[in-house]
DNA sequence: ACCTACTTACTTAGTAGTAAGTAGGTTGAT
DNA sequence: ATCAACCTACTTACTACTAAGTAAGTAGGT
């Protein structure tokens, strides 16, 4: 009966879902432990409080990220093959039942978790970003976009308008992403075909469904 | 002892901030029933469940936005000033202790909220959308924003950009927020001054703090 | 003999929600 | 004008449940 072993990132699979369908505060260790045929204080085992597993759970998307940036780096990707990898990652989410961005859900809920998530959700932010603004200006400089102002600030809106239109996408449907996707890409002087579809897993890899 | 008789109104405010800062699904009664002095059954009593409490919160929101817009409308004001207007409502919640927008906690929860909250929820998104979409289409045809694409399409990127950008805000701080908002200005080819700040409190008019 | 990865059984502290009682004001019939 | 009936806006006291977390025991491998 030890089909799968590594209990321990099941564990972090089902909180990820949990956590990008539901939100930190709507669920509970049962919500995780049922599903996967053990007890509670299994998953305490592992995570001795709920803390410390959101907390690992960030830690793990953002290693996930600085993975596949990394072999992006090493494949030596110019900005728009970045810019549209990083375009698959929300994209993966939509897909996936309507998961919400990460960042979106820990950030609404930032006042009511713990502070090693606080710190861990802060670094993730910071990461993405900085990623995001150098692909960005990396971009301008090389004529594959078009934007006016700091690669910093529109970077900014490109991550704040994708978190906000895969929430919007909840009570809209998944057209209103698509929308916003392709808007964005238009903004900023892009070829604007919906593609992007086969861009891989990436980093936003769901666990659940596909995996089976 | 009867300063404030009108408790009913006291609980919204208090549910809204609370909403606003902690989720739908990290606050309970007594967060709020305690810091107004009376018991969680008067709660109860005004609000039977929690979804009732939520769905009386949303109708709210949505007869604000309404009053405000009918306002303007009785005004005749023109599209730069009513989308400044509009970015003023997300410049209050940032202003007051980095709340962010309703919409956004809500989507967040969405498979988290009861039905009817549920439902009013998608009310006020289609609602603001169809405005913002409304503003936008006007005033390019009046010469005051310059952009490509659907009007649509264009108040997708704006509300998920500002949605998004409250939540980023609490990480990154307020600057995010507000060269966000500069960023999203200066794509829609408007005049970028900071201003905007003395706009009036608009319909997201928050309770606490100025009331007083 | 010890470690890892659990389980059973439990505690403590909340949660939403309910039932029944009550103070104070309003209404209506006499 | 007075008294009974009733309504609004609560209170006290409770139920039923679920949450996170813990202590102690155990099966199987090293």
């Amino acid at each position: 009966m030890s089909a799968r072993p590594d209990t321990r990132e099941q564990i972090l699979d089902a909180a990820e879902t949990l956590l990008q369908q539901r939100g930190f505060n709507a669920f509970s260790y049962q919500n995780i432990s049922q599903p996967l045929g053990i007890r509670n204080a299994a998953v305490h085992y592992h995570f001795p409080t709920k803390g410390n597993l959101g907390a690992a759970l960030i830690d793990r998307y953002r290693r996930r990220f600085h993975a596949w940036v990394a072999a992006h780096r090493r494949r030596g990707s110019d900005p728009a093959t970045l810019l549209n990898g990083y375009f698959a990652i929300p994209l993966n989410y939509l897909r996936h039942d309507n998961c919400v961005c990460p960042l979106g859900v820990l950030e609404a809920e930032f006042n009511a978790i713990p502070d090693d998530m606080r710190v861990a959700t802060r670094a993730l932010d910071a990461e993405i970003r900085e990623f995001l603004a150098g692909v960005l200006r990396d971009g301008r400089e090389q004529g594959q976009f078009q934007f006016a102002g700091l690669p910093e600030a529109k970077a900014l809106v490109v991550v704040a308008a994708l978190q906000g239109a895969l929430q919007i996408a909840r009570v809209a449907g998944p057209t209103a992403f698509r929308d916003t996707l392709r808007q964005l890409k238009c903004d900023l002087g892009m070829d604007v075909r919906s593609a992007t579809a086969a861009e891989g897993t990436g980093p936003g890899a769901h666990p659940s469904r596909e995996t089976n």
